[in-house]
Formats: C-alpha cells, structure tokens, sequence
RNA sequence: GCCCAGUUGGCGCAGUGGUAGCGCGUUCCCUUGACAUGGGAAAGGUCACAGGUUCAAAUCCUGUACUGGGCACCA
C-alpha cells in the first residue's frame, strides 16, 4: 500500500540508482531512422547550477524523454564549459581571499588550480543535472578544453586560417581594465549612467579665438588628433584646415570637416581621439589620422598625458576638468546622461583600447547562416527571435577571439624573430614562443554540436547523430552562441547544426526582477527539490514555460506543483485500494470490455483522457510544455480525481461482477496512459506509480521509459458522452450550489423531486450519479411542488429540495431572484445576436443554429425562476 | 532613433474572431474510508486607451500611452 502522502526523497534517491545501473539514457549509434539528439548547452564550471538551468534542463529533458517514448532513438549530450573569463574571474576572487598574487602565482600554477576546481565543479554540476532527473547519456560527457575539444578547436583554428578567415591585426576593441582583457562587441553591455559634457576651449595655434569643443571624456583629450565639425556648419567653416591647440600640452591638430558630426549636439565641434572611441576612430580612418593612446591597458593615463600619466582614468577625468577649470579652459559644465558600455563579467566600466588582436572575419560565414535560416534548414521557436537573429547576421562585424587571460585554449599561433608564425597545436621546434593568447570561451562552445561527437574525425557517433535536432536556450544567448555554433557547423560540415532552435525566458524573482547575488533574490533549484521534490520542481517551470516568456517565479507554484503530483499519487493509491492483491493474468485491458456495457462516465473518461493525451502530445511536438501541462493537471484533478473517480466510487462499493471489472480496467488504462504522458514533464513520480500499476495495467517493462507510450485501443472520442455529462454535472453542480448556499452540508441526505426535459433521462439513466454526487436519499419525478423547498434550476431540469425548517424565504427569494437577473442578462445578449437580421444572413448556420439554442436555453431557465418566484410568492 | 514583445479579476499568467479562463489569494461550509498537499460553494474582470475592419473583436488593422527586451547611438 501507497503511503497517504508522496515522499520525494528516497523514491528519487532509489529511481537514480535504478535508472543509471540500467543505462537507461544510453544511446547508441542505430540504422534504422534519423534520432533525435540534443546536446546540453554546457553550463559554465563556475559554481553551482541556478533556477535558470533547472528550466533550461528540464525542458530539454521533457523533449527528450517525449521522443523516446514516441520510440525514438534519442540521445542527449552532457557535459560543462570552461567558462574563460566568468570562470577565471572566480579563481581570482578565490586568490585574492587567499591573498596570493595570480602573476606571482605563475600561469603553470593557476592553470593546475584551475584544472583542479573545474573538476571539482564538474562533478557538482553534473551530479545536480542527475538529481534533475536529466536523461543525458552520462558516458558522452564532454568538456570544451578536454582532449578531444582540444583537437576541435586546433583544426576549426587551423582551417580558418587557410581559409584567410582568421587574421591578426591593432584594433580598436572594448578593452576591460578589470579582467585585462578584450572582448568581442556582444561581451559589452550598456548602461545609462549620469555624467557631464565638458565645454572645453581649444585656442588657435599662433594665437585667436579657435574653438570649443563638447566632451564627456576631458581626460582622452591627450590622445586628440583633431577636432572635427560638420561641414554644412558655419559656424565654424572659418576654422577648417586651421590648426588648435590642446590645453596643458600644447599640441597642435588640425580642424577637419566630417559628416559625422552633429550640428545640435554640444559645439558643433568634436574632439577626435581615435584611439579611444570607435566613431572617432572611423573618422581617423577617414582622415588618415594618428591614433594616440592616451590611456594604457591598466587603465591609467599614458605619457601622452605628460604630467597626468599614471593617473587612473577616473580620477584623471576630475583632475583634468579642476584644471581646465582653473585655467579657464572649462566654458561651461552641464549634467549630461550617456550610455556607458559595461563588462558582462564583471560589470566594469568598458575601455575602447587600440590593441593587437585575433579577429575572424564573419561575412562570409554568416551567408550560409543567413541562407539556412531563409530556406527554412534552421527554424527558431517561437519565431518572433527569427527576425532579430537575421538582422544580427546581416550587420555582423569581425569578431575579435583573443583574450589575455589566461584559461583557455592557447592561440596556436607560433613566432621566431622575424619568421612568418606558425599555427602549430605543439612547438615547431626551439626558439619558438606561442602566442599568449587564449581564444574567446565562445570559439570552442561555437564547435560544440561537433566536437562532442568527435569532429573532426567523422566517426560512426558523428555521422549518425550530426546534424542534431534540436538546441533549447535562453535568449541571451542567441548571438553569442546559437548564431556562432550555426555559423560554424555550415562552414565546416555544409550542415546546420541543429535544425531548430528553442529559446525560452529567463526566470525571473515573484516581482518580475532580474535574479542577482546583490538583491539576494536568487532562488536556489535544490532547496526547492529539498522541500518539495524534483517532480514539483519540474512542473512548477514547465506549466510556466510559455514558448520564449520570461517565468515570475514564485515559491507558491512548487508548493501547487507538489498538491499535484500528490493528487496523482493518491489517485493512484485509490486505484490500488480497489484492486484485488493480485492482479489478473494479463491485466485489466480495455479491449476485454464490451462496448455495450459502458456506461456514460466510463464513455465519457475515456473520450475526454484521449482527448487529453492527444492535446498534450501536440503541445509537446510544439515545443509547448506549459499547454501540455494544463492539459494534463486540468484532465486528471478536475475531470479524472473530481468527477471520475467519485463516480466510480459506487461502482467499486458494489458487488463484484462485469460492472466493477470494467471500472477497474477504466481507472488502471487510464491512470496508465496519464502516468506515461506526464512522465516527460514529472518522471520521478510517475516511474514510481507506474511500478505499482503496471501488472494491473498487463505491462512488463522494467522502466517507462522503455514501454513508450500507452497506445489506446481504439478510438474512445465520443462527443455525445461528453455533451449529456457536462449536462449531468451542470445538474450535480446546481444542487450543490443551493445546499452550499442554504447551509445544508453535503453529508445531510435530503429527498429531491426533478422536472423538465432532460428530468426523464435523469431519473432513468443518471438517478445513481445525482444522488451520489448531490448527496440525495431520493429522487422522484415531480408531481407537485413540495411546501417549503429550494429549487435548483439547471440546463433542462429542475430540483425541488424540500428543506422545511431549514429554507429562508425571503433568502431563498433573493438567491432566486440574482439567478433571475443573470438570466435575464443573457437572454437580452443572446436576442441582440439572433434577432441582427445581419448576423442570421452573414453567420455560418452552425453559428445560427448555436446560437438559436443558447436563447432557448436561457430562455427556458428564465421561464423556470420566475415559476418558481411567483410560487414562492 | 529603429525593431520586437507585453498591457486580461488582489498577484502571477493562459486564451488569435462567435456570450471571458487557470493557478495562487479572498469569503462561506465540510475532518464523508484516495488525498485538508483535500472536498463543496461563492465573490471578483466595460480584456490599457482611441479609432477602424467585420453580422460578430480580448482576439484582425491603425494610432496613442505605459512596461520590458533587442539593435544602433550624440561626442
């Protein structure tokens, strides 16, 4: 027997044991069919999993699990990613706790550290990706700098380069001063931040009045090598050509016209310093100007800066503006907001810096990208990203790959005095030094849906499961990664990677806030496993994951997701209360049943479970698991646990015979069926229940996973069972509502008598189900209305409860009277559309005759209240 | 500035042309042998605003406001 409440923690705790010593997720190389593959987007070796990747795991697990069960051979990959700068930046928080300097330190020495940490976080991830209930073939694990990667990236490097795709060249990049080192364009955020626009007065070189120019960065002035204006403007059209000075140092640059100048903004003029600003550097290629760097990579002012030098950017920018105050340099000071580009690992303040670096060049890999999203080859869900993944690809720019830090995949780049460099995974030979460099973390996660199968040999797991199918992330990533990884897999292999795409939301707090250490709103995955279980957990996400939504996640909707998965654990432990100890030979089978001997509710379950079932599959087909989910929960508490069961309950208390047989087989195939749908979504549970159920059910698999799922016999829809039910509980519920509203409880039997249309079936085919479920100890035809009784009006029938010494007139007057005014309120809509001489000649005929039925419906129950008003009158 | 979402009962969200739904919360009643992690009942919304299309609009179109996001940015 089932305990009364489900306890998560030793049924999961026993299911992993069972799962994995199965090897149950393994997949191996078969020939018959295209699989389905999934490889994890690897979660960075920073620390432990977030709510995020529980969402991010989850869904991907449901779709792999829902593939298996449609008897797909399936695979998903696991594994972590190094992380580069995010994962470098922990270790260095740890060295600094520790107080040990990283140069001191020595990069051999923090690498072995690294290595030992990545393991270390590995494992943690990995173990918690398990306690998810991740299906991920555990002996595909992979890691983007192990051996194997390693090998991917050197060749993927290698081919570039041949390919004249990869080049080195002194670029302007945005340069972090924290992390020292450069990143590409999407590695940058921005970030509204108040500053001031400095007036600042260059003087005419041999003497006059020269210019001013507007600038919220006094401090690059150093590096100017030209003040530039527009050249429709007359203000300064004397200028052109002439030459300024700056302040303090004294250095003479001239005043060029360019169109990129705005007139309205600041002066008119502009200073330009190419090496700190990406228009000004344009300009400067324009003009043929000198870039000078008046900032270094530390961030403090160079000797360009004469006696600022050393002095850090901030602070030189308040000591530069005091002294162009002093000297009366400074025109004028206004508040000015700019947007300010921010580090996304370390949110410090961006520094565009000319610097020596690795590019690769992107048009010509973006065409195929482009190409394959047009010709429908790679599809995003939803596809509203479809378009904002395209123009990104249209404006796509060099991407900058070399970072100077130093986890990570070295530059295979070897040089020798004046040799020409060699790209080599090993030393060419002594006197070579490489490269210092490491490739941005996002050069190896762009190879990942190859390397893990072993790319670039084409082994027998490549072929068979490259190109995968599907790739399930969240938004932020769509750039940075999706689009790279489609980049490169058309590149190398002619093939999109993956030929769709998922991409959810992010979870957010119950506020709609962005999670963040510093508002300490982050929401810990396994303490909610910890309190609730994984299944709840699970389903709290999915039935919140609205394709491409953002999730405002509350604590509350895992506390409602546990009520569920205990409501389908107690369900179950009904079943099993009514099944005898041993199940029959061969189970309770549907197929054993005649027909003939079902009775509505049994009619009705079964049309509306494969209705369900097949609802479900297609939002799951659709990558749409929060409609799946509300299938299923709606389905199973409100129609199977309210309604179902209830009725069953007469059956079940009865004698044994054919009628309790077939109650048996109803509850037991459709329990089953449920079971194996929800098991994508919650597989915990339903591994567990299925156990119990399934020699009932007459099925033998060892695992769910490995029966697939629960065919139905035949076909059970049956829309007339499901229109003469909902009349039977819109007559349960009607009495139901007088007892609530009159205060007789459900457990105080009281007599009724039934008229109307639809009283005839009641009393001779629903008698049994009305009386159960409104709690009545008799039923009869009316003959005459009872003194002192409520009446109950609902769709072709009235109940007459007789209730002496209970009823209040005058209550029962009002309460009638409400019911009176709604009705009327329907009718007079329902008129308005019948009546439209419009609508009868434009309407389809199904819509005319629909709504021709609703007004006599409303117009019988409006006849029937005020009966019963005058009468009570 | 351009583009994309969103705006539905107290809160969080479904719902793409035919008389507004769900979960949580609220109110009342009920510890009846699956489940109080439960059962029954009820209250609560002119679906942001203004136009338009249509017999019919939360749903389609246009515009406005606000919120969020993406991209590009004025130094």
């Amino acid at each position: 027997m089932l305990e009364k409440t489900y306890d998560p923690k030793p049924v999961e705790e026993s299911l992993l044991r069972l799962w994995e010593k199965a090897r149950l997720f393994r997949s191996v190389p078969r020939h018959e069919g295209r699989p389905f593959t999934i490889v994890i987007p690897p979660p960075n070796v920073t620390g432990a999993l977030h709510v995020g990747h529980a969402l991010d795991n989850t869904l991907q697990d449901a779709f792999i699990r829902h593939q298996r069960l449609l008897g797909r051979e399936s695979c998903w990959v696991p594994g972590c990613d190094h992380g580069g700068i995010a994962t470098q930046n922990v270790m260095e928080k740890q060295l600094k706790a520790e107080k040990i300097d990283r140069h001191a330190l020595g990069r051999e020495a923090f690498l072995e550290r690294m290595q030992a940490w990545t393991r270390d976080c590995k494992k943690t991830i990995l173990g918690q990706l398990r306690r998810l209930g991740c299906s991920l073939d555990w002996e595909r694990e992979a890691f983007t700098m192990d051996d194997v990667r390693a090998k991917a990236v050197f060749h993927a490097f290698k081919t570039l380069w041949e390919k004249g795709l990869i080049y080195r060249g002194e670029r302007l990049v945005n340069w972090c001063v924290r992390c020292g080192t450069a990143l590409s364009d999407i590695e940058v955020e921005r970030e509204e931040r108040k500053g001031a626009l400095h007036h600042i007065h260059y003087a005419l070189e041999g003497g006059g009045e020269g210019l001013v120019v507007a600038t919220t960065r006094p401090e690059t002035m150093f590096g100017d090598t030209a003040v530039a204006v527009n050249p429709k403007d007359p203000r300064w059209k004397h200028m052109v050509g002439k030459k300024v000075l700056i302040p303090f140092i004294d250095r003479a640059i001239p005043v060029i016209e360019d169109s990129y100048v705005e007139f309205g903004f600041g002066t008119g003029a502009l200073k330009v310093t190419p090496a700190h600003d990406q228009n000004d550097w344009e300009i400067g290629q324009r003009h043929g100007l000198p870039a000078l760097k008046a900032i270094g990579p530390d961030g403090r002012l160079t000797a360009e800066a004469g006696s600022y030098a050393g002095l850090s950017r901030e602070k030189a920018r308040d000591q530069v503006a005091a002294d162009l105050e002093a000297q009366g340099f400074l025109r004028k000071k206004e508040d000015h907001k700019s947007p300010v580009a921010i580090c996304y690992r370390c949110n410090s303040l961006i520094e565009p810096l000319l610097s020596l670096q690795w590019f690769v060049k992107q048009t010509e890999l973006a065409k195929p990208a482009l190409k394959a999203l047009d010709d429908g080859r790679f599809k995003i869900h939803p596809e509203n990203w479809a378009k904002p993944y395209r123009d990104w690809l249209v404006n796509i720019k060099d991407w900058c790959v070399s970072r100077q830090i130093w986890w990570g995949h070295r530059i295979p780049v070897w040089y020798k005095g004046e040799e020409k460099p060699v790209v080599s995974l090993e030393s060419p030979g002594a006197g070579w030094t490489q490269d210092p460099d490491v490739l941005d973390t996002w050069f190896s996660s762009a190879l990942w849906p190859l390397s893990v199968f072993g790319w670039p040999e084409h082994t027998k797991d490549f072929e068979y499961y490259y190109p995968t199918s599907t790739l399930v992330t969240g938004y932020e990533i769509l750039y940075l990664w999706v689009a790279r990884m489609q980049m490169m897999g058309l590149a190398f292999e002619g093939k999109v990677p993956f030929a769709e795409a998922v991409i959810h939301g992010i979870v957010r707090d119950k506020s709609g806030k962005k999670m963040s250490k510093s508002l300490g709103n982050v929401v810990d995955p396994l303490a909610m496993m910890d309190k609730y279980g994984t299944d709840a957990l699970r389903f709290a996400l999915m039935a919140q994951a609205h394709p491409g939504k953002d999730i405002a996640f509350d604590e509350q909707s895992v506390l409602g997701a546990r009520n569920f998965v205990n409501k389908l654990w107690n369900s179950t432990r009904f079943v099993l209360m009514n099944l005898p100890e041993k199940a029959p030979a061969g189970g309770y089978k549907l197929d054993k049943l005649s027909r003939g001997s079902l009775e509505l509710a049994d009619r009705w379950i079964l049309s509306r479970s494969q209705s369900t079932l097949a609802e479900a599959k297609a939002h799951l087909d659709a990558y749409e698991p929060a409609a799946a989910a509300e299938a299923f929960y709606t389905f199973l508490w409100d129609e199977f646990c309210a309604w179902y069961i209830e009725l069953a309950k007469g059956r079940l208390l009865g004698p044994e015979g054919p009628q309790k047989e077939a109650t048996r087989a109803i509850l037991v195939q459709i329990l089953t069926g449920m079971l194996k749908a929800l098991h994508p979504l919650m597989p915990f549970v339903t591994e567990e229940i299925y156990s119990a159920l399934k020699p009932y059910a007459g099925e033998s698999s060892a695992f769910v996973l490995q029966g697939g799922y629960h065919a139905l016999d035949s076909d059970w829809s049956n829309p007339e069972a499901e229109k003469e039910m909902s009349l039977v509980m819109a007559a349960v519920s009607s009495i139901r509502s007088v007892r609530a509203q009159l205060r007789v409880p459900l457990d105080m039997k009281i007599a009724a008598v039934v008229e109307g249309p639809f009283a005839e079936k009641v009393l001779k085919t629903h008698r049994a189900y009305v009386t159960l479920l409104a709690g009545l100890e008799s039923l009869e035809p009316f003959t005459a209305r009872p003194p002192q009784s409520a009446t109950a009006v609902a769709e072709g029938v009235t109940f007459f409860i007789p209730l002496a010494g209970i009823i209040d007139f005058a209550k029962e007057r009002e309460r009638l009277s409400k019911e009176l005014a709604k009705a009327e309120s329907d009718i007079v809509k329902i008129e308005a559309k019948v009546k439209n001489p419009d609508f009868l000649s434009r309407a389809p005929q199904a819509q005319i005759s629909e709504a021709k039925a609703q007004r006599e419906a409303a117009c019988a129950r409006r006849d029937q209240l005020k009966k019963t008003l005058e009468e009570l009158s």
